[in-house]
Formats: structure tokens, C-alpha cells, sequence
DNA sequence: TGAGGGATGGGACCA
DNA sequence: CCATCCCTCA
């Protein structure tokens, strides 16, 4: 069978296992997908399965549109009924199908975090809740944690007043969002799942639908998601999970590595296949990998190996500052770039956004395309969210938080004091925003007047157009083109207005069947849950910068991985939280598994950040590395300042001023050190004179100390 | 209403 | 250093 040609044993065995619940521990670059698209369209071709009892779930759109793309090519059929997509984008599906049992508006809106974060502040506002005592984004944050471990604010934590006060506010978050009938992200999860555990007859049916469930990247899942998974597991169902508990490095954000443990115990798992051959990289970089991955305690264990040869050695550059890594970066680049290898083909990857710019600016002097991924996309810039909430405005009355974003704009002369008085009448009358204009008299009551008049023509005029036309005519008589087109910066925005008409019309393209009224909302659903990329350019040869987390599951022929210096990679406050290093150090490890022949590992001695030049040691992570598989470019001198490069420009490199002032008594900033107990550091501060002397010394994973001059041994290293 | 000053704080991500 | 927020003032 030609499906099944050229997979090695382990995968054989895992796209064809028998109908039990299996775990795949799939290492980097070992063909997860593959085998993850492979097992599905092999379990249609021998009629294991109708493509209408599978369930394949994903993280992102990207991936899920990967999948289905890869299951086209290998089988001749529609993939219609099948149901492949991100947690988020099935939940919808399935609230929009069962949106009276689940209790919400057939035409419910989803809100994003910036729309859920002004609907927190409003809620504050309205509670009088002081917002030092409880600021919107740890609410925020709040309300989210409880959803995913699927909690709800009956069900919070109240063993105080502080707690209870949150647990409050929780409460008339969700009221207020049922009034509104918008749904945020984990309420999409946490609804559908309430839909289900409380109505047997639908969870029923979706249990006996789907025999198959398949997850990508099972160790990303969170508490609540692994809950529903269980739930639509019926007797005749089993999951294949497919992740790798080493690239787990999402905890942050609530995914929960146990999972894996709790399903092989939960469903019995007999099977449990390691893919271990790496299809990627050469064996350097993946024994790399494999050392660094070892000082983790928690593992499941794995051990990459590949039939390619060993490759070159990996290369370590130490730089004196973070402007001479990037000068070098970028001619490094360029000679790779000499010898034939596409810019596309590098990736220069960071632990945290703010090291990009001063990697841009050396690129940008060396006249090098790049493409920064991450920041502001499509769907949420300014200009787009006004557009979106005239449009969910048109689709809704009910919708307060569109209404608040747009009523006064482009400006209309209505303040926060009309606003005020209309809230109040909204509360009175137990109704939303829009339905209390009309019980505003005076002139507050005109301007809003003229406003619902205004949103309540375009919604009669939306009847019979198509949406691309809804759309523009929305554009043009909301004001909005008119407002940009008098900005002097607005040809940018008219750009992206223009570019939402386009987008409304592909979006009814692809559509396989109309909706024909609930289009609109149909869009809206897509424009959140799809937020979509953010740059053109796509198809140019730019190097590609990122960070090493928006890397996860790419590769390039050469990377760079910068930045390798304690504090920044592993971070600061990682040290903080529990399993914080373990979790940088898997991060490390989907760093280094990125690259495929060429594999470059850079810090620098002094770096500026938060506007001041911080003196820092090099990362452990390197010292983790054998040194048999790496070769270092600059002098291994190790605590020695390096002599200054020359440099054509020195403009380009950013020198610490602070260097050459505040010396102590034979000391000064920026020295290496060797301390009796903590070993080697850097003298980053001094404080105070003669024997009350102290010096501030980074020792890297010993941490800062303030030690006294006149009691610490300290030589010079 | 909006421009501009001053204080403040700063990790990573997707839906 | 930088972006963001809040407040003041014209």
C-alpha cells in the first residue's frame, strides 16, 4: 500500500496500530504530522472509519490547515464532515450548532483578549472596584485560570474577602458576557464542555459519531481541554495523542505536561511509541540536544538519533557587547549567504522580543531583508477592531463592547458624560446600550439618536448585499474612511480597511456552502478565532527572526540561537517558579532541534536592556553542551573582556558608557571575578567607600549578591 | 477632544 | 531605552 511506504518501523507501528487508545512520544523532527495525517487517511482507506466519525484537534490554524492539506494529497476524497481544527475553532462548531442548549444567542460574538480585557475594565468600573487592589489584566488572567480548570465563579476560591471580592467579580464578568451574548476564548472551551457533560442525548450522539480522536501536540493541553477530550471519548472511541513532553513550553499559559501521564493511566494505554529517528538534523546538533535535555529530571525519556552523519561542530560566539553579536551576526549571514544558502533558510531566533530590534538595526545597516515574525495581526489593529465592532454592531443590538468602541468614533461629541447617563438608563431598564437610547432625552439623547439611527439604516441596508458590499458600505457611511483619509498617517489604515473588504470576500469564497444572513456573524467568528498573519512578504528571501517559543515546530538549514547569557536565556524570573528552569530548558532544547546542518550558539559579555547595560555570565545551557561538539570562534579566554573588535562603524555597536567610570578600589564594572563559594562573576554595581565598600556581582545561576568588599575573597579571574 | 507631559514598568503564545 | 497609561490643560 503506497500509504504506508517509506515509514520507518516505529511509525508503521504507530499509523497502524489497532483500535486502542495509543500515545506517540514524538521527538523533534521525527514526522509527527506525518504520522499523525498518515494513521487518518489509512483508517478511511481500510474502512476503519467514515471521515465522519473523525475528530482531529490542533493548537493552531496553521497546523490544522497543514493537516488537512497533507490528508487531501493522500486521499481522494473531501475531507468535508470530517471535523480537523483548533480546540477554539470545534468549540464554536459546536456551539453554534447547539447554541439554545448550551444558552447563548443563536448570533453570539467572540470577544479576544483585548476585547476581554476592556469588558473586565468595564465591569471594574461598574463594581467600583479599586484597580490597584485589582488590576484588570491579573483579573483577566483570574477569571482565564479558573475557566481552564473548568471553574466557575460559584465554584472559585472564597476563603477571604480579597478572594471572595475576585470570585465577585468573576461572577459579573459572566453575567455581563451572557447580557452581551459574547463568548471569550476559554468560555468557548468551557461552555461546550458544560454543553456536553450536562446533556446526554448530544454527548451521546457526538460519542457514538466519532470513533477516532486525534491530538497534535498533546503535551500543549490544559486541564479543561483534556476534560473534554475524556468526554467525548464514548466506549466505542480511542485517542491517539500524539506530543513530546520535551517541547513543552507552554506551562505559562496553562498547559499541563501531566496530561500524559494522566492518559496513559486514564485510558489504559498499552502502546506507547517513541519516535526517535530524526529526519532533520545532523547527529552534532541532535547529541547536543540530547546532553542538554538530560539535566532535566522530569522526563519520559527519549533519545534522538539520526542516520545522517555527525555534521560540523556546533559554533559558540562570544561578543563583547550585544551590538558587536548582531554586527557579527549579520556577516555571518551575509557569508552564508555568499555560499548559496537563501536567506529563508536562516533563522536568527531570540528568547525575548525586545533583543530584535537591536538585530534589526545591524540588518538594516547591512542592508540585509529580514521579517520579524510575531506583533500586532491583521485582525487586531485599531483600524480593523473599529470596522469589526461597527460590523458586530450591525449583527447585534446587545453588543455593548462593540457599541463602546465606536460610538464616539470618529468623533461625535459624545462623552464620557452622555456615556455615564446612558449606562445608567441601560441598567434601569435592564437592557443593552443601544436598546436605552431611545429613553435619553436632551442633547445627549440626539447625538446618540442620530448614532442608533445611523447603525439601524446600515443594518437595513446590509439586507440583500453580499457581505464584501456590507462591509464597504459600512466603511463609507460609519465615517471611517472619511476619518483616515483627513490623518495624516492614515494611508496605512485605509490600506488595511481596504484589505478587510478583501478579506470579507475570500472569506465568502471559501465558504463550501452560504450562510446567507448569518454570514456576517460567520465572518466575525473567523476574524477572532483567526486572527491571520500580520506581514506581507511572505514570499521573499528575508532572513526569518523570531522568538524561540514562534519557532516551535519550524526549521532552517542555519540557525542562530543569540542571547545565551544567564538571566535573559535562561530568564530571570524563571527562577521564580516551579519547574521555571526545566521549562527554559526544554525551550533550549526547541531551539537547537531547529536547525538542521548549521548550528550557531552566541551571547555577549555586557547587553543593554530596560535602557541600562546589564554585565552578565555566559548561559549554563552552553556548559551543558560536550565540549567535543562544539567549536568556539572567538578565543575561549572564558573570563577575560574581550579585545575590542574593529569595527567600520562604530555607530552600529552599542560600547557601555559605564565601563570605563565607576571603578572601586581596583575594581570596576563589568570585571570578572572568582568568589570562594559562588564561583565565577561579573561586578555589575558598586556602592558605598572605603571599608563599607560593597560590589553587586552577577554569579550567574548563584544569582545576584551584594557582597562587602572587606569580608569577600575575591581575586580577579 | 486631543495633544502633550510625566510616571511607570518591562517574558514567552495561541485561540 | 521604549511603549503605554493617565492626567492636565488649552
Amino acid at each position: 500500500m503506497s500509504l504506508l511506504a517509506n515509514l520507518n518501523p516505529e511509525q508503521l507501528a504507530a499509523v497502524t496500530l489497532p483500535n486502542q487508545s495509543a500515545l506517540i512520544l514524538a521527538g523533534a523532527g521525527s514526522g509527527k504530522t506525518r504520522v499523525l495525517t498518515t494513521r487518518i487517511a489509512w483508517l478511511i482507506q481500510t474502512g476503519n472509519v467514515s471521515p465522519a466519525g473523525v475528530l482531529a484537534v490542533t493548537f493552531t490554524n496553521k497546523a490544522a490547515k497543514e493537516m488537512l492539506t497533507r490528508i487531501s494529497a493522500m486521499l481522494p476524497i473531501s475531507t468535508r464532515g470530517m471535523w480537523v481544527g483548533t480546540f477554539h475553532g470545534l468549540c464554536n462548531r459546536l456551539l453554534r450548532a447547539h447554541f439554545r442548549d448550551a444558552g447563548l444567542p443563536q448570533l453570539f460574538q467572540i470577544l479576544d483578549s483585548a476585547d476581554q480585557l476592556s469588558l473586565v475594565k468595564r465591569v471594574l468600573k461598574g463594581m467600583n472596584v479599586d484597580e490597584d487592589r485589582f488590576p484588570p489584566k491579573q483579573v483577566q488572567h483570574y477569571i482565564n485560570a479558573n475557566k481552564e480548570e473548568g471553574r466557575r465563579a460559584s465554584e472559585a476560591e472564597a476563603y477571604d474577602e480579597f478572594s471572595r471580592r475576585y470570585a465577585e467579580i468573576y461572577a459579573a464578568y459572566d453575567e455581563q458576557c451572557q447580557r452581551e451574548g459574547v463568548v471569550d476564548f476559554a468560555e468557548l472551551l468551557l461552555r461546550s464542555f458544560e454543553l456536553l457533560s450536562k446533556n446526554e442525548i448530544l454527548r451521546e450522539h457526538y460519542r457514538a459519531r466519532f470513533h477516532h480522536i486525534l491530538v497534535d501536540e498533546f503535551q500543549d493541553t490544559n486541564r479543561l481541554q483534556y476534560r473534554w477530550l475524556k468526554l467525548l471519548t464514548g466506549p466505542g472511541s480511542v485517542i491517539f495523542a500524539v506530543g513530546d513532553d520535551a517541547q513543552s513550553i507552554y506551562a505559562f499559559r496553562g498547559a499541563n505536561v501531566g496530561n500524559m501521564a494522566d492518559f496513559e493511566r486514564d485510558f489504559h494505554v498499552e502502546n506507547v511509541i517513541r519516535l526517535e529517528q530524526n529526519y532533520r538534523s545532523h547527529g552534532n546538533i541532535l547529541d547536543a540536544a540530547n546532553a542538554l535535555i538530560s539535566n532535566n529530571r522530569k522526563r519520559l525519556g527519549k533519545n534522538l538519533w539520526t542516520a545522517a552523519g555527525h555534521g560540523e561542530p556546533l559554533r559558540i560566539y562570544e561578543a563583547q557587547t550585544d551590538g558587536y553579536e548582531a554586527h557579527w551576526l549579520a556577516e555571518e549571514v551575509e557569508a552564508l549567504n555568499r555560499d548559496g544558502l537563501a536567506r529563508r533558510e536562516i533563522g536568527v531566533l531570540y528568547r525575548s522580543n525586545a533583543q530584535s530590534r537591536i538585530l534589526e538595526h545591524a540588518l538594516f545597516s547591512a542592508g540585509i531583508p529580514y521579517r520579524v515574525y510575531g506583533g500586532l495581526r491583521f485582525f487586531e489593529r485599531m483600524e480593523v477592531k473599529h470596522a469589526l465592532a461597527y460590523l458586530r454592531l450591525i449583527a447585534s443590538s446587545e453588543d455593548d463592547s462593540a457599541f463602546l468602541r465606536v460610538v464616539n468614533f470618529p468623533a461625535r461629541g459624545i462623552g464620557a458624560r452622555s456615556l455615564e447617563a446612558l449606562q445608567e438608563a441601560a441598567r434601569a431598564g435592564n437592557t443593552s446600550l443601544y436598546n436605552a437610547v431611545p429613553q435619553l432625552g436632551g442633547k445627549a439623547g440626539n447625538a446618540l439618536g442620530a448614532f442608533v439611527a445611523m447603525i439601524a439604516t446600515l443594518r437595513k441596508e446590509a439586507e440583500g448585499l453580499a457581505l464584501p458590499e456590507i462591509v464597504e458600505h459600512m466603511l463609507a457611511k460609519s465615517g471611517l474612511l472619511a476619518h483616515f483619509q483627513a490623518e495624516k498617517d492614515g494611508a496605512d489604515r485605509l490600506e488595511n480597511l481596504q484589505e478587510l473588504v478583501n478579506a470579507a470576500a475570500l472569506f465568502v469564497q471559501e465558504q463550501e456552502e452560504p450562510v446567507a444572513q448569518q454570514e456576517l456573524t460567520a465572518f466575525l467568528a473567523h476574524a477572532a478565532l483567526e486572527a491571520g498573519e500580520h506581514q506581507a512578504g511572505e514570499g521573499s528571501d528575508a532572513l526569518q527572526l523570531m522568538t524561540v517559543h514562534s519557532a516551535k515546530g519550524l526549521e532552517f538549514q542555519a540557525v542562530f540561537v543569540t542571547g545565551l547569557e544567564e538571566g535573559l536565556f535562561p530568564h530571570e524570573q524563571s527562577r521564580n517558579e516551579d519547574d521555571g528552569l526545566e521549562e527554559e530548558r526544554r525551550l533550549m532544547y526547541v531551539a537547537i532541534t531547529r536547525a538542521r546542518s548549521r548550528l550557531y550558539l552566541s551571547f555577549a559579555q555586557n547587553r543593554m536592556l530596560h535602557g541600562q547595560t546589564r554585565y552578565n555570565v555566559a548561559s549554563r545551557f552552553l556548559d551543558e553542551i560536550p565540549a567535543g561538539l562544539v567549536k568556539w570562534l572567538t578565543p575561549r579566554l572564558g573570563s577575560q573582556p574581550l579585545p575590542q573588535p574593529v569595527l567600520a562603524s562604530a555607530r552600529d555597536a552599542a560600547i557601555p558608557k559605564a565601563l570605563p567610570r565607576a571603578t572601586q578600589m581596583g575594581w570596576r564594572i563589568g570585571q570578572n571575578v572568582v568568589h570562594a563559594k559562588f564561583g565565577q562573576g561579573v561586578i555589575v554595581d558598586t556602592e558605598g567607600q572605603g571599608p563599607d565598600a560593597r560590589l553587586q556581582i552577577n554569579f550567574g545561576r548563584q544569582g545576584m549578591k551584594w557582597l562587602a568588599l572587606e569580608y569577600a575573597k575575591l581575586s580577579a579571574a
